[in-house]
DNA sequence: CGCGGGTTTGATGATGCTCAAGCCCGGTGG
DNA sequence: CCACCGGGCTTGAGCATCATCAAACCCGCG
């Protein structure tokens, strides 16, 4: 089976999975592909779907009340996404979501997404995984956004995520280290120097 | 039953819980008193429980190679504490985590966690909503240090989190926003000047 | 050739840090 | 009862970092 979804359940969960329930599970979700630059989730929708990324790279981002936009994370093959808080919550979300390339995706309803979880321990076993490395990785993020001045928090970046760092423009990486473009472009210029 | 842990089941989770049940869940658990500034968990060492605070406060906190303290999680009663990334990893923890007072505490081990979240629904629904609870805050806690200035991070915190206002120092509350204690001095004179 | 998106650069200013000193206050011991 | 101590908070001076804004540049593409 070559579906990446079936790879990713595999990876993250140690309980097997039946090729019978595989295809079971896929029947739960809806293929979608969405162009460049258009939306997964606007702000103030209810956020219904999670999506699986098949190809393609998003981003997600908060826009205050000067229009700044401050982009609070990007997305790209193999990544589950979804504004997490309007999802749960059901309440209109305070992001939006759109992509950066074209993009295919599966979709799921959060009502099937939870059946899927009782009735599958394998995709039940992948959810937890996936929710505990979402924990420590956002952590992580606000550990060294805490203690990291721009310069190391845009090295650390580099050395964490590359399959970020390819796809991404600076200006989009820049916003999500909550620094100007301009200081990433002036950093930049001063790593190159040291080495 | 006014256990505070049976109290926090039945908000965390819509399953019913029967009193042998419960009482079956508690078996599971180690009572454990720490007194002011002793550890939780130290640097290096594993984390191998999960604790439910009884009663009591915690700072959870991150040392660099200058020696800088950042404070990097806040806990007081019925909260759950443990690092994430040690206790799903089973690697040194990177944290320290210890009591700002004197406190009681329930411990239980991975293991048994994970045995209570197979046998019990209710247990189970309550961890994935505390999971998913989690990573909201957490989430929103990145937005805000990437979108915020020093002050309006302040305030944003003693609006919503006076539960720890009341119980840290301000030094203390400084270090978690990722701010110096005598910038934290300054914009309270300011705020106050304000109003 | 001109346009658009992205990056660079300079000038200037705001924000927040560092370090050292002093203050306030509650607790403790002589 | 007073002196002292320690923890926490405040304050000032000087400095480092980073943001802002505007302009220029670069390059791929229609």
């Amino acid at each position: 089976m070559d579906s990446p979804l079936y790879k990713y359940i595999k990876e993250y969960s140690s309980t097997p999975l039946y090729q019978e329930d595989f295809d079971e599970i896929l029947t739960y979700f809806i293929p979608k592909k969405l162009k460049k630059r258009s939306y997964f989730l606007q702000e103030g929708e209810v956020c219904e779907y999670v999506g699986f990324i098949i190809k393609g790279a998003m981003r997600e981002y908060y826009v205050d009340n000067k229009n700044r936009e401050y982009i609070v994370n990007l997305y790209v093959e193999n990544w589950w996404v979804r504004n997490r808080e309007s999802w749960v919550m059901s309440t209109p979300s305070k992001y939006n979501i759109d992509t950066w390339e074209d993009s295919e995706l599966i979709l799921i309803t959060k009502e099937n997404f939870i059946k899927l979880k009782e009735k599958f321990p394998s995709f039940n076993e992948m959810v937890t995984t996936m929710d505990e490395r979402n924990i420590i990785a956002t952590q992580n993020r606000v550990t060294l956004s805490i203690s990291l001045n721009a310069e190391d928090q845009y090295q650390n970046f580099i050395d964490k995520h590359e399959y970020f760092f390819k796809r991404f423009p600076q200006h989009v990486i820049a916003s999500y280290l909550g620094i100007s473009k301009d200081t990433l472009s002036r950093l930049r210029r001063r790593m190159k120097n040291k080495n």
